[in-house]
DNA sequence: AAAGCGGGGCA
DNA sequence: TGCCCAGCTTT
């Protein structure tokens, strides 16, 4: 990132023209002071800033001082705080203001690290209150600034990790207006949300469209770049083997759309965690609404093996289960379908992923 | 109904 | 540094 000392002021010109037109009409805009700025702060994480204004009045028509909210009835602050959600945020702010009035006096700290130091009050909220309190310097790094930031300046640094904190702290520390700080952090915060939103970025609106980058290219949407994987989901299943006198093995077609799509597996059923850990210790399967719906109807499982298997955002636990026809079974024409078919040699058709792995088990076996 | 989410705590 | 949390919003 490079711009010239002029560019930055044009670029601070721009955003704070647009806050001074734009900004939300918020009660804790009104004031600087240390306390209402830092209840405000808390109050707004996690919760729309709409739904916090009550709350927020509230609490200061209650809790008027930083020692009322020392010497508070935990009950009183609880019921106050009912409906906001995250209660620890609550009892963090009574610690907090003890801690106030035990380390500070009962002033409000106004360096960084005591702020930081605070229960409840990690780098963002620091560095919120820092900048709208007391002017202070200090951008404060949330969602809103990384995403607006990082399509400015087509950042590439992966926002889920913590350590590409800093290297939007290095980019917004030379653009933040030392003027107007808190300002300036409350303008990105609000063109975040209003404005270049996670899924649309409206940028005939926006005042920094003319120094953005990722705008320029029309690659707004490709950031913020957040490679953070999604839990895996567990998921189990019984998988049934079953094979007729001529030794093929039934298979079933998968959903044309989703995951593994028109793909040839074993037929499977859900299985419950606890079931699945049952079986595996046991190695022993149990008839009991077990059975997907087979061809011919079973004589008996066994059970094979079990195995994992993971996707993207799916991880299958598997028990593969043998399961034998009644004595006379035969096969017949019916059992053939664009669905549904008997096969020998499975390398002859697509084959997902587990049922690979069954496959190879299921020879291994003899 | 289920998944996504942002900031702080904590290991 | 990375996981987890709690509960609202979005899909």
């Amino acid at each position: 990132m490079k711009l010239s000392k002029k560019q930055v002021t044009a670029f601070q010109n721009s955003l704070l023209d647009w806050y001074d037109q734009h900004k939300k009409p918020l009660p804790w805009r009104k004031t600087t002071e240390p306390y209402q700025i830092w209840i405000s702060e808390i109050m707004s994480q996690q919760t729309q800033v709409e739904t916090v204004i009550p709350y927020f009045e509230r609490f200061m028509a209650k809790y008027p001082t930083l020692r009322d909210l020392a010497t508070a009835d935990d009950a009183e602050l609880l019921k106050l705080w009912e409906g906001l959600g995250y209660y620890s945020r609550a009892r963090n702010l009574k610690l907090a203001a003890q801690e106030i009035v035990t380390n500070f006096d009962g002033i409000f700290p106004e360096h960084l690290s005591d702020i930081q130091s605070l229960k409840g009050i990690g780098p963002y909220t620091a560095a919120a209150i820092a900048s709208i309190a007391y002017g202070q310097p200090e951008p404060a790094i949330d969602g809103n600034l990384m995403r607006v930031t990082s399509r400015v300046f087509e950042m590439t640094d992966d926002i889920s990790q913590a350590k590409s904190r800093k290297a939007f702290d290095e980019v917004l520390r030379k653009l933040i207006s030392s003027e107007r700080p808190g300002d300036f952090n409350q303008a990105l915060m609000d063109l975040g949300s209003t404005v270049c939103k996670p899924k649309i970025a409206l940028c005939a609106a926006c005042p920094l469209a003319e120094f953005c980058q990722s705008r320029a290219k029309g690659t707004q949407l490709n950031f913020p770049i957040k490679t953070k994987k999604i839990k895996q989901k567990d998921l189990y299943f019984t998988a049934f083997a079953l094979q007729n006198a001529a030794g093929e093995y039934y298979l079933e077609k998968r959903p044309e759309s989703g995951l593994l799509a028109n793909m040839w597996t074993f037929p499977l059923t859900k299985l419950s965690g606890e079931d699945f850990e049952k079986i595996v210790t046991d190695g022993a399967v149990s008839n009991n609404g077990l059975l997907p719906e087979l061809p011919e109807s079973i004589s008996k499982l066994t059970y094979v093996g079990n195995f994992t298997h993971i996707f993207s955002h799916q991880k299958w636990h598997i028990v593969l289960v043998k399961a034998q026809p009644e004595e006379h079974f035969q096969l017949t024409e019916n059992h053939l379908s664009e669905e549904k078919m008997w096969l020998t040699d499975l390398s002859a058709i697509p084959l997902a992923g587990p049922q690979v792995k069954m496959f190879e088990m299921l020879t291994k076996e003899k």
